[in-house]
This record gives C-alpha cells, sequence and structure tokens, in this order.
DNA sequence: CAAGCGGATGCACACGTGTGCAAGAAACGC
DNA sequence: GCGTTTCTTGCACACGTGTGCATCCGCTTG
C-alpha cells in the first residue's frame, strides 16, 4: 500500500508483458486498443503513473528546466517567474527552481541543475559566469538568457527592447519640454541597465541634451531613496529611472520634499510593475510584456532541445510607454 | 565532447573500478584517500558529476521537494518562495516548481509531481483536493501545508497564528477608540480567511462589539476596491482588512473620497508586504514571518522524510503587529 | 614466523523504464 | 489455398548509479 507501483506489478495483473504497458504510455507506439484499453483500467485502479526519472535515463530526456532567478520577491521578477511557470506548463515541461542569492555561486549552482539531467536552462539572474555557460555547452544542454542579455558562448537570449524602451523615455520627456534630466541608473554590471542608459542617453543626445546628474540605486527601493536625495540636490525638472521600484522611491522623496509631481519633476520608471497602477503613484513608465518574454524564451528553448544543431538565437520584446500622471 | 561523462569513463581513466568512483562520492564510504583522491582529480578534469536522476533509482531518495504554489505575484507569496528557496538549498534540496493556476486541477498537478519520485510535497496553494492528499499518502510522500492549513489525511500545516494576529488587530483598533469597524475578508473557503475572521470577531466580541459591514476582497488589489466602495457606505471609522493588498485598496479609495486616514478611518491590514511600508501607505498591519515559515515547513518536511513513522504535525508562528500611521 | 584482523577493492545485482528485433498472428490479394 | 504484408507482442538489452558480499592485501600481535 505504501510502496510505489510499478509497470511490472500492472503487466502482471493485466496479464501482458512490461513492454505492453510501456507501450500504453509512450504515445506513438504500437498497441492494439483492446489491450491499451484493460492496461489502462488496470492502471487506473493501481494507481500507476510512469517513473519519469527512470524514462530520463532511457530517453535521455528529463523534460526538466532548471530556471535560475534572482531576486525573486522584486515584483517584475515574481511577474516573468509566474508566466514562465504557464509557459513551461503548456509545454508538459517541469521546473526546477534554484534562487541565485550570491552571483560567485553560479557555478556550484548550474552543476546542481546538470546534475539533474535538466534538458535546459533559463537564466534570469544578475551574472552568470561564462565557465558556467560552458558546463552547459560541455553536456550539449541549451541555455536562455531572460532579460539578461550576454554574448556568452552559444547562449541564447530573451530580453525586451531596452534601448528603444529607454529613448522612448527620454523622447517623452523631451516632448513635455523638459530640460534640466536626471538619470538613476540600476544595477552596475548588469546587461539591462547598460542598454537602458544607452538608449536614454541617445535619446537626450537627439535633443542636445545630457542629463544633468547621474546616480545608481541598484534596482532596489531602499536604495533609490539615497540616490534620489544626490539626484534632487541638482534641481531637475525630469528624472527617468532604470526601473520602477526606484521611480516610486523618487516620487516619495520627492513628495516628503514639496516637490510637486508632474508639475515640479516629471518621473518616468522601467517595468510596469502592478504597485506602478496605484493611485498613490500613477507612474508614467516603459512597460515590459513579461508574457511574451517568458513564451519567448520557452518557444526558444524548446526549439533548441528538438533540434540541438540550431544555432542560438536571439530575440527583442518590445516595450511600450504606459502615460500616468507622474509624466 | 557533447556527450554526458559516467562513472564508468572516469573509473577507466583513473584505472580502478566503477564502484570506487561511486564510494568517493558516496559520504562515509570506505575508500583509501589516496585513490580518492586520484579520483576526484580524474573527476575534476572530465567534469564528472553523478546524475542524481539515476541515483535516485537505487536510493530511493530524490532530494527534490514539490512545491506547490498559487498566485506567485501576490508579494508575500512571492516573499515566502524565496525564503522556501533558502531553506530547501540549505538543506541540500532541490525545488519542483508549480504554480496553480486552476484549483480544480491540483489532481493531475499533484500526480505530475509524485511521477518526478519527490521526497515531499509543500503546498502554498488554496485548494488541495483531498484524493490528491490521498495520493500522497498512497506513495508515503510526506506534504506539508504551508500557510494553508487543513485537517487532511496526515498531511502536516505550517502557518501563522492567524486567530492571535487577527485579535490583536481588533484590539488594537477598540484601543484606539473606534467603534463603527467594518471588516473586509479574503477568499471564501480558504483557512486562513476563516481564522483571520474568527480572531477579529472574537477580538471585537470581547470588547463588546461586532462589525457594521462586512465585504470579500478575494486577497486581491482589483476586488479589494469595490469591497472598500461597499464598506464606506456604512460610513466606518475603521476597517481591518484580511490582507494589506486590500488594505490599500481601501485607502486608495478612502482618499480618493476625501476621507482622511487615521483621523476619520483607521486601517489595518494582515502579511507585511514590503509595499506596506512605503509612505505613501505607511499601513499598519499584522506581520507574518515569512522566513520562519519557511524554515519551519523544510524541517518539519526533512523530519517526516528521514523517519517516515513520524506522525504530522502542526506548528504555528507567531504574527506580530507592526504600527505605522494608518492606525 | 604464523595467525589474525581490518580496511580497501571488485564483482554482480538491483532500481524502473524505453525500444530494436524477431516471432507470431491476423488480414489481404490473387 | 497460399504467399505477402501489416500489425501486435514478448524477449532482452541498455540507461547510470548504490551497495552487499567475497576477496585480497597489508599490517599488527603473540
Amino acid at each position: 500500500m505504501s510502496a510505489r507501483v510499478t509497470a511490472a506489478e500492472v503487466a502482471r495483473a493485466a496479464g501482458v508483458s512490461r513492454s505492453a504497458v510501456s507501450r500504453t504510455f509512450t504515445p506513438g507506439s504500437s498497441v492494439s486498443t483492446s489491450t491499451r484499453n484493460r492496461i489502462e483500467a488496470v492502471a487506473a485502479r493501481l494507481g500507476y503513473r510512469p517513473n519519469a526519472l527512470a524514462r530520463t535515463l532511457i530517453t535521455r530526456r528529463s523534460r526538466i528546466i532548471g530556471v535560475v532567478m534572482a531576486a525573486i520577491d522584486n515584483p517584475f521578477h515574481a511577474q516573468l517567474l509566474q508566466c514562465l511557470d504557464a509557459a513551461l506548463q503548456a509545454r508538459g515541461l517541469a521546473m526546477l527552481l534554484r534562487g541565485a542569492a550570491r552571483p560567485e555561486m553560479t557555478d556550484e549552482l548550474i552543476h546542481h541543475l546538470l546534475s539533474y539531467q535538466v534538458d535546459g536552462v533559463i537564466v534570469a539572474s544578475g551574472l552568470f559566469s561564462s565557465s558556467a555557460a560552458k558546463a552547459c555547452v560541455g553536456v550539449a544542454t541549451p541555455v536562455v538568457m531572460l532579460d539578461r542579455l550576454m554574448r556568452a558562448a552559444g547562449a541564447s537570449a530573451v530580453g525586451s527592447d531596452n534601448r528603444a524602451g529607454a529613448r522612448m523615455a527620454a523622447e517623452h520627456l523631451v516632448a513635455l519640454g523638459r530640460r534640466r534630466i536626471a538619470f538613476m541608473s540600476g544595477t552596475p554590471g548588469i546587461s539591462t541597465s547598460s542598454e537602458r542608459a544607452h538608449g536614454f542617453l541617445d535619446g537626450l543626445a537627439e535633443a542636445g541634451l545630457a542629463p544633468i546628474a547621474i546616480a545608481s540605486g541598484r534596482y532596489e527601493y531602499a536604495a533609490g531613496q539615497g540616490a534620489a536625495e544626490a539626484l534632487l540636490a541638482h534641481a531637475p525638472d525630469a528624472i527617468f529611472c532604470e526601473n520602477d521600484l526606484m521611480a516610486m522611491a523618487v516620487l516619495d522623496v520627492a513628495r516628503a520634499r514639496g516637490v510637486r509631481v508632474p508639475d515640479d519633476l516629471a518621473v518616468i520608471g522601467f517595468d510596469d510593475i502592478p504597485a506602478a497602477a496605484l493611485p498613490a503613484y500613477a507612474l508614467t513608465t516603459v512597460a515590459q510584456d513579461a508574457r511574451a518574454m517568458a513564451d519567448a524564451a520557452a518557444a526558444l528553448l524548446e526549439e533548441r532541445i528538438e533540434k540541438p544543431a540550431r544555432r542560438a538565437s536571439r530575440r527583442l520584446i518590445a516595450c511600450t510607454l504606459v502615460r500616468r500622471r507622474s509624466a
């Protein structure tokens, strides 16, 4: 009663060979409908389900996808994770999740995932060592970098069009007539941060402008408060932040100082997390399409699993400017 | 180069038997230090790691924990998930995550997890069918209900002390001199909701009071707005909400109507999600200790995995009242 | 030096499954 | 009726690992 039931027991109970049971649960195999029905009935009665791990041993396909994600409590990441879950489930894939607290332990982390014979890896974490990428290539396991482009050896990548999105923010501020524009960047060394920076600076430069001040808020609310203080000291009439959490920090700090938004100060964020839509913030922001990103990541990975010969590819998801009251 | 290296290849390269390799990677096995060193060197050079799935087949321990969670984008759930990840990693356990969009598919969901031979299951989702619980008992797989108590067959449970927490909220409002108190409940049929309701009503009853109005906000911000409108129509001087998202909805609706908080209206939430601390809300709330809950869930599960004879147990985590400006 | 002993090592089996191959059965065309 | 094709079924091997058992080696002890 407390033992897991195996295919052999089903076979014995149904009076057939174990192969017949195996074929019943393997789509596309040759079994007569009469025996298949009998076997399925017996299997249901005994509560049999094939052991996915034993199956992996012989098929060399685990149907498990390793997912590495940092800062799950970041609202956008949580959203991304939920969409990822849906996209993988739709494809019948299981998700082995590992948070990445320390970036320096990605090596141990990726080897741990590989020991579970994952069919592919989706990395939505910050820093991903190139030795870890090499380890995946070594065992022919496709990798998709999600929201973190990286020109690493043979890894596919899915991300928002951060450059175009940030450029839209710059153009919007310029169109509003703002001239004393400040800029709050995210975590240095992360690709999204430098891409958004480039796009934003390009957008400003096109209007003959440059930021009057720059500070880093490390993509967090708390660090964003300090950076906001620093930027507001330069009396800007607009601030673009590389994510919404930092933009919310700017709004709160500005409010505390009596700076009126958007009259005295326009603020634009990035991500469009649920909190950005709250009436207390009504944040104008560059929206990322989490569902499209997750779907693309799953699709790219599945394709490379099916056809390992395929080269790694890159996929950009468009951003849209969501206008609310902060700009 | 693109093939996974096996213990047999390491053995051949090191000039030993495959058993020696296996023992090298099995703590507590008898191998001389000299051969262990040689094998470890060869293994490192070849990039060998034991196949965790093949190992599971013989040890009957996968070191995988199945986690079922609904509404990952709910900030408190995201926090819980992150703590859960840390707690499992600390114990060397892997996490197989499945979101539960529809409650009616928990059966298929749990069978899917079981087919991966998970050593245990943590359920942080809403409704968990008793037939699913029965399936776990059938294969001797321990289950821990997290944040969702359930008197199901042999499932352990970890949750906040919702009754005591909600009672504290009631007592606080009474101590503030509020008398026209309204109540916004969460999702009907979920244990946390009824527990908080009972604790809150008990706390009011002790002061000879009862809610002047009740509405359900289904634990969501959007539904909370509608419920807030309904409650405010009764002109209450305080509202207790069963989670923070709904309390934020109340604050926003009240603000839009010109109701002053906390002068005209005191608001208390539940969870203490990060957004509750934002200056725009400064929400007084009953804090749940996500880290303690996750640790307890992992500990309880690990204990039952080690000692299957142990009976299922229950564990309550204390809540604390966090006083901010909304009450 | 002989007997004894403990630790290291290899052999072989087991875990639960998918699948190629050959054999058998059934259906079909002439 | 017989040869031929198509479909079904069982046998046996393979996947990569842990571990009991027997063997062997080297060292200690009397």
